[in-house]
DNA sequence: GGAAAGTGGTTACAATTGAAACCAATGTTA
DNA sequence: TAACATTGGTTTCAATTGTAACCACTTTCC
């Protein structure tokens, strides 16, 4: 690289932005850095998608959802989690049964695979996350969850009443 | 919905997941909230995509820089970067030149009307992080920006030395 | 100076994603 | 009970994205 102007005393007018400093940007870089180091090792592992690890992680703690449950549960669409769904009863790792009263409605639960496999993909996640936080101290950690609720809450409202301006 | 098991006592083993609790899936959330919303606001102006708008975030601040330096600077890959600054070319929000000096390297810049929209832009961008960071007290704005410092250079290091185990 | 290796950038193709249309079952209204 | 609207879920099609192959130019090193 012959012209190197990351460095260079570029004139920052005061209104310029400063992309590495922009929490939006941020916060997108570090997701998919994250996200996608950790789909990696489990999809490697047991050939999950990340939409197909979330419906399984809710599934463990929560058994007998249907398909609109797991959307209200994890604000993935429709259109993911019924992609994810046949991709997990394909791998068997889920079991998909008929609402005697209400035949739209399908009953999902890990099968016994889908519990071994949970049981074996908790642990991995864990180990990720405390990994994560091990950069952290401890008062870190509780600021970045507080943090995090408000900011989320914060861009929840942008969507529900619209954009700024 | 007939059955919430949200709210259900659904027995939590001690080593089950909590999900909304989960690090990594409540940045991704919170990320994907955040630039869907901006990504939307400036998208339907300014016919601009996430990638694009980053790069003329950098053209505007770094004039006379390539693809190859823009890699550097955003993090985004050759392929997303040759793509938007072709769509660039097409609106006419940059400009490109040959480098005498290297007939490979392209030399790109804002146009008169990509500096307009630039300026145009950033004030939109601005006021969104601003509201973003209004919900946040000035000690939580210090404690997020180098808990984000922290939390990247873990992710980093997973990408650099290969994953955990 | 000429092969081999490296760099800047684009193209091609496959996989992922999202929006909208759709089907089937249920609920509502009259 | 016939029409209409709603809900659960899938399919279809187009747009976006990622990986790998590729072309053109430049540098290196004998």
């Amino acid at each position: 690289m012959t012209t190197d102007n990351t460095t260079a005393t570029a004139a920052l007018a005061p209104d310029d932005l400063r992309l590495e400093k922009f929490l939006p940007y941020r916060l997108s870089v570090l997701s998919n850095r994250v996200s996608n180091a950790i789909a990696d090792a489990y999809g490697t592992r047991f050939h999950l998608t990340i939409p197909a690890w979330r419906v399984m992680a809710i599934l463990g703690r929560f058994p007998d959802m249907s398909a609109a449950d797991l959307v209200e549960q994890t604000a993935m669409d429709k259109v993911a989690i019924s992609r994810a769904v046949s991709s997990l009863l394909k791998n068997d790792y889920i079991t998909r049964s008929e609402d005697p009263a209400d035949r739209r409605r399908q009953v999902l639960n890990l099968s016994e695979l889908g519990r071994d496999v949970y049981a074996r993909i908790v642990p991995l996640a864990q180990q990720y996350e405390a990994d994560l936080m091990s950069s952290l101290s401890i008062e870190e950690r509780g600021q970045l969850d507080s943090i995090i609720e408000k900011l989320m809450d914060r861009a929840q409202a942008w969507a529900e009443r619209g954009l700024i301006d």
